[in-house]
DNA sequence: CGGTGCGTTGACATTTCTCAACTGTTGTGG
DNA sequence: CCACAACAGTTGAGAAATGTCAACGCACCG
């Protein structure tokens, strides 16, 4: 049942990096590693909050359906974010849906069970999730912003912005956690518009793409359109 | 510096319930009221997190102010919501600004430093800070799905639903807790279009309005509007 | 009583969506 | 290992929604 190599991993997290390590053999204890493929459901909505979860690697999608049967996705997670820990701590059930985008995701599941015990029981862990908490809070609250930017040219311009770059030398390179139809849904815009907005800046010599991959040639000129939605 | 009436208050709001009397106390020593004008500041992005708030009566508005100048509405906040725990628990500064909306806005000021001494400390608080850090959770994804529903007419339906109504006899009445101006940069559309979708469904006979009152002659539509988007 | 700002309305520009067709890519079973 | 199905992505044309700019009435406040 104890696994010393996922009390490892669960130093590297953010918030859990100052707990002591009999607490994280503790969490250790009661978690389970799952691989998961494209499209595998991790948990769904109105089903008993069970567990959350570590991503280790890959992306998972988190969303809920609206009345009328879209997918609205509330968030995008990659490696080292854990999710549904709000959920766990004070929700009968989970209140979205969760589904791994890419295939191989590889996430860490901690019982809801053993957890709470140790919640109830350890300060440490209470002050953990408080920052946990707040990094969802201060998460969500930049979704918020990306999204009551009024222009879908401003979104995607914003959004490419934070995406972390991959080389500091020469032109930004960025890289895409999951398909562009997934950025679209992500943006709340269809997918055709943003492969018109992504051609448009492409012939206007401002960014090149290739499937997945971004090279912005023009970061001054893009920040500007996040801004002031400067056209191009 | 020790108020009865404060503690006594305290105790009505959802998360601090659950707390013993004497905790309740000790967080009302060194709490104090505040009451603003309409338009009257709160705090401003970038100052020292000194204190979190508890709205008793009014409205709150906390913002940022974009690149370009603009308002992002982050948050209305009406009586009984708590504001900026997350940024006296886990941040130096305050990350967005907060003014009163509404003028007699009054406020119960909680000092910070007092207060995380008590965090720290007392376990019984860090769960009433975990239960706090989670409303706010849900309110915010409830904030992304609103904006992220594609259209500006279904976002307005979908808030008039929200808006706790004042009478059970008889057509549903709203009243906004504050400007029309306000709901349009809570929705993130322009006064103007607010303005004519209003008076569309007023024509349509689907409602009527009086300055901040609604009155909801057909429900039923409005619910189909919010969902599937429908016409009018 | 006059200003200041909210709300409304009109005309027009622009953005974004919808629908439809087509191409490219990927993964899989034969 | 190939052929094909299923799906992602692109492109076009036209419709619909929303924003912008401008003017004006109206209420509230000093």
């Amino acid at each position: 049942m104890f696994d010393a190599t996922i009390a490892a991993e669960l130093r590297f997290l953010p918030h859990f990096r100052a707990l002591p390590a009999d607490l994280l053999q503790a969490l250790a204890t009661g978690a389970r590693r799952r691989t998961l493929a494209a499209g595998e459901v991790v948990f769904s909505e109105g089903e008993p909050a069970r567990a959350f979860y570590v991503v280790r690697q890959g992306t998972v999608k988190v969303y809920r359906i609206s009345a009328d049967g879209r997918e609205q996705v509330l968030h995008h997670l990659g490696e080292g974010r854990t999710f549904a820990e709000a959920a766990v701590l004070t929700m009968p059930v989970y209140p979205a849906h969760a589904v791994a985008v890419t295939g191989g995701t590889e996430l860490i599941e901690i019982g809801a069970e053993r957890f709470l015990a140790l919640f109830r029981t350890d300060p440490r862990l209470a002050a953990a999730m408080v920052s946990s908490l707040s990094m969802w809070l201060i998460s969500l609250t930049e979704r918020v912003e990306e999204l009551a930017v009024a222009s879908a040219t401003a979104r995607l311009a914003h959004y490419l912005l934070r995406l972390p770059s991959k080389l500091a030398q020469g032109p930004l390179v960025l890289e895409l956690p999951f398909a562009k139809k997934d950025l679209a849904a992500h943006l709340a815009i269809t997918p055709e518009t943003l492969s018109r907005l992504l051609r448009r800046w492409q012939d206007a010599g401002l960014l090149r793409t290739e499937g997945r991959r971004f090279e912005i040639l023009d970061e001054r000129l893009l920040v500007a359109i996040a801004d002031r939605d400067e056209k191009v």
